[in-house]
DNA sequence: CTCCTTGCAAATTGTTTGCATACCT
DNA sequence: AGGTATGCAAACAATTTGCAAGGAG
């Protein structure tokens, strides 16, 4: 049920702006639903939503994972690894907790997930401040892990 | 005299590591720094450097750069249009105060400056909670500026 | 029936690499 | 001298775009 709640979102909000309906876009977000929590590429998802349809082209992965995000149906995340990110964590707020935060190694490239819910007040703050109406946020630290640290010693 | 402290300790690294001092890297850090506060792209950073010194390869900046950022003299960032941005900000910290987070718009993708220094508690939590040893760090807030809000009114 | 959307392939763009030459130390 | 760096051009990889054919409303 929590799968219908999000493809009758997209389904409202495409029909709001009379575009279409198709089956490549309900497969490209169910996929995203049900990996929420990891943080897929264009060519994770293609590959996901290969096995079940095909036919389906790397090119309309990327303008329907663009479309999700205009809509504001999926975050966006960008690791410095070469590729874009998307997970649907944003819309789930609700219910699971997703971790936006990450330690980036600068050592061994590890990305390593933080807990979330430590900038409310500062958006709050962004928000009276500036006018800023803010929807969501990304945040990286990077550094050394505790391992590399050990390493270096 | 800012100038030199950054390209002394250029030069100390450089040496440490059995690594040479050349023209290009010099530069490139020079260009960097008399451009702090501002993110440039490697395009940016080759435009500037060419004016004075017009042999130099577009590959060397780009070696240059992650050399730079190895070393841990410059920043990375990441805004989201496509080319990663360089600036020297967290070596500069002591003095002049550097703005590391960004408001971005996704309506217009206008990106504003918004002051830093609220995360070093976190920064200290992290580094007690997980042994991370933190660096640096990146953050974005995703949303819609003042202007874009009251054009959707 | 009319646009919107798709799949395919070609085009783009930021970045990296191979290699012969040039330069620090 | 000896290995490191450089410039150039070619190679790459992620993403975008043009276009004719297909599909939703």
């Amino acid at each position: 049920m929590e799968q219908k709640k999000t493809e009758e979102l997209l389904k409202a909000r495409l029909k709001e702006k009379g575009l279409k309906v198709t089956h490549q876009r309900l497969m490209v977000l169910s996929v995203l639903e049900q990996n929420s929590g990891r943080h897929m590429t264009a060519e994770d998802i293609y590959g996901l939503v290969s096995e079940e349809y095909p036919e389906i082209g790397l090119a309309t992965v990327y303008r329907t994972l663009q479309l999700l995000w205009d809509m504001q149906l999926v975050d966006r995340l960008n690791l410095d690894d070469g590729c874009v990110r998307y997970e649907i964590g944003h819309l789930l707020k609700g219910d699971a907790k997703h971790n936006h935060h990450h330690l980036i190694c600068r050592e061994c490239n590890r990305v390593i997930p933080f807990g979330d819910d430590l900038l409310d007040d500062l958006e709050r703050h962004i928000e009276e401040a500036t006018g800023f109406h803010v929807l969501d946020h990304e945040l990286k630290f990077f550094g050394l892990c505790r391992e590399c640290m050990e390493k270096v010693k």
